[in-house]
RNA sequence: GGCGGCGUACCCAAGUGGACCAAGGGGACGGAUUGCAAAUCCGUUAUUCAUGGGUUCGAAUCCCAUCGCCGCCUCCA
């Protein structure tokens, strides 16, 4: 099986050849930190995440690069507003930003550059594209040039001639035609003295795009293999990333473009200027959601839906999927009962287990756990179809479920089928790690203190007493109101075990 | 006006030409289990994939048209 990949570029699915063999490189354009981060800006390091995550999973080595714009129009006016530096406010968004990544999981990016780090970069590239012809000095601003580009247009696939120039005209005073783009702006006389950098053209500050180019470059070489992120990124912005880097280098940028769908609210994407728009995403938050949801049950909704297609973070869909990912600790407490192992640790998968296993349904078992991995593994290959891979996971988990069932194994003591059991939880959750899932054990939101504990053991004593006077009444009543503090009890053939939450 | 995308059950969602079945999750309803529950397992819940045509031995998947929704062309992950 070979992976493929839908590619922007050409509007198909590939398969995945890397620029250089065992090597990829990947770069994820970030956000532009001016205010606090929404969930929509953690959606694509989530996806590529797992995309590096799979590949490195395939025996590649990945760089993977994602960048903080950090000087643009929005942070000199957000800076004015709440009255601090550029830097400063950059440097608090980021740091709320990278502390979301943290916890949702995304640990493999590789290296995160800002732009007020590449200034030199990119007064590099903007001189080089002048002396091509492709860029020129107009008033101390450097446009580039579309005329220059033969193929501008390729990766939008539309025609700059033929847009609407719309706003564009507005600001387009310096410019010869209204699709050149800024590569660099001039200082105007009231803006602070932190984004006013030296270069030959006077004081000023990056264009848009550049800072993405030149930073890709320089980390992965003026060719690479896949660049990412949201649909609404096409163009302008990685056009003109095209345009200016291959006009510049002489060579092809990145090979894969990957674009993931956007979030929305009902089905409007979420970024409109409209109050009501505004309010709710206010609520969708990084901050906000992780205070109200785990930050696994977040990943885990990026990923139940192709990465390609638009999502909605709702109520009811979070707290649906919710529901399902408790499926899978409640497995993993199942083993933990029936082995006495901790399932979150390192233990004997299936494959180390393959060879010595005997019996009919034994055997029947390891194939099927084997089975669905290969399937899993083949939703992956298909353009990272983690929507498809995380249905297998369902499926293997009832698998294990039945197993255990049809075993007894809750109540009757066989070491041996305990073993396969979780040898096939540590299969799963081996695949499971290629979305980031499942890695540590799920932190209750609510941890309970030790005197909770005390207190539960002792109702729970009481209650058992009740139920085997066979006071039946008494006993309900215990649960019941339990149930109304979200304090649930599953009574098992071993004892009563409690629960909060659902 | 130009370019692009989407429309699969009550909700979310995979599948994008075939060789057994349109995955899976949530919900609902039955059954096993349980003192009753919870959890788990089993079963039911789309002869059908927005609609109408067409291509094909064969289509949810390709083509055309229609309807509906959305994105980009201005800052946006």
């Amino acid at each position: 099986m070979s992976l493929k990949i839908y590619n922007t570029l050409t509007a198909n699915k590939e398969i995945f050849v890397p620029v250089r063999p065992g090597k990829v490189g990947i770069y994820l354009c970030g956000p532009t930190v001016y205010k606090p981060s929404h969930i929509g800006h953690a959606v694509g390091p989530i996806i590529f995440d797992a995309v590096k995550r799979y590949l490195s999973y395939k025996g590649f080595e990945v760089t993977w690069v994602v960048n903080i714009t950090d000087v643009d129009d929005k942070l000199i006016e957000e800076a004015a507003k709440q009255g601090c530096t550029v830097p400063e406010l950059a440097h608090r968004v980021t740091e709320n930003y990278l502390a979301a990544l943290e916890q949702l999981g995304v640990h493999g990016i590789d290296h995160m550059p800002l732009a007020s780090e590449h200034i030199g970069g990119i007064i590099a590239m903007c001189e080089r594209l002048i002396s091509r012809n492709a860029a020129y000095v107009s008033g101390g601003d450097v446009y580039f040039d579309v005329s220059a580009d033969a193929d501008y247009g390729k990766l939008s696939h539309r025609k700059p001639d033929e847009q609407q120039s719309g706003s564009r005209e507005l600001a387009s005073g310096q410019k010869r035609n209204p699709g050149d783009f800024a590569l660099w702006k001039a200082a105007k006389p009231d803006e602070p003295p932190e984004v006013q950098f030296d270069s030959p053209w006077g004081k000023g500050r990056p264009g848009w795009h550049i800072e993405c180019s030149v930073m890709a470059s320089h980390y992965l070489g003026e060719t690479f293999d896949i660049h990412g992120g949201g649909m609404d990124l096409i163009f302008p912005h990685h056009e003109n990333e095209i345009a200016q880097s291959e006009t510049c280098h002489g060579v092809p940028f990145a090979k894969y473009w990957m674009h993931n769908g956007l979030t929305r609210i009902g089905t409007k994407k979420i970024s409109k200027s409209d109050p009501e728009m505004a309010r709710r995403m206010g609520e969708l938050t990084l901050g906000n959601l992780l205070s109200k949801y785990s930050a696994e049950l977040l990943r885990f909704c990026v990923l139940s839906t192709q990465y390609r297609r638009p999502i909605e973070f709702s109520d009811e869909d979070l707290d649906a999927k919710r529901k399902g990912l408790e499926t899978f600790y409640r497995l993993f407490e199942r083993i933990q009962r029936i082995t006495g192992q901790d399932p979150y640790a390192s233990g004997t998968d299936l494959d180390q287990i393959h060879s010595s296993v005997n019996g009919e349904v034994e055997q029947a078992f390891v194939l099927a756990g084997l089975n669905h991995r290969a399937r899993f593994l083949e939703a992956m290959d298909d353009d990272f179809n983690t929507g498809g891979a995380i249905g297998v996971l369902f499926e293997l988990a009832g698998c294990i479920n039945r197993f255990m069932e049809e075993q007894r194994l809750d109540t009757r003591h066989d070491a041996r089928l305990a073993t396969l059991a979780a040898a096939a939880v540590q299969t799963m959750r081996s695949i499971a790690a290629m979305l980031g899932l499942f890695e540590q054990r799920p932190v209750r939101p609510d941890a309970s203190s030790g005197l909770v504990n005390q207190l539960m053991e002792v109702i729970i004593a009481v209650r058992a007493q009740a139920r085997s006077d066979k006071q039946f009444a008494l006993a309900d009543l215990i649960r019941d109101r339990l149930a109304a503090l979200d304090i649930r009890l599953e009574d098992r053939p071993e004892g009563t075990h409690w629960r909060q939450g659902r």
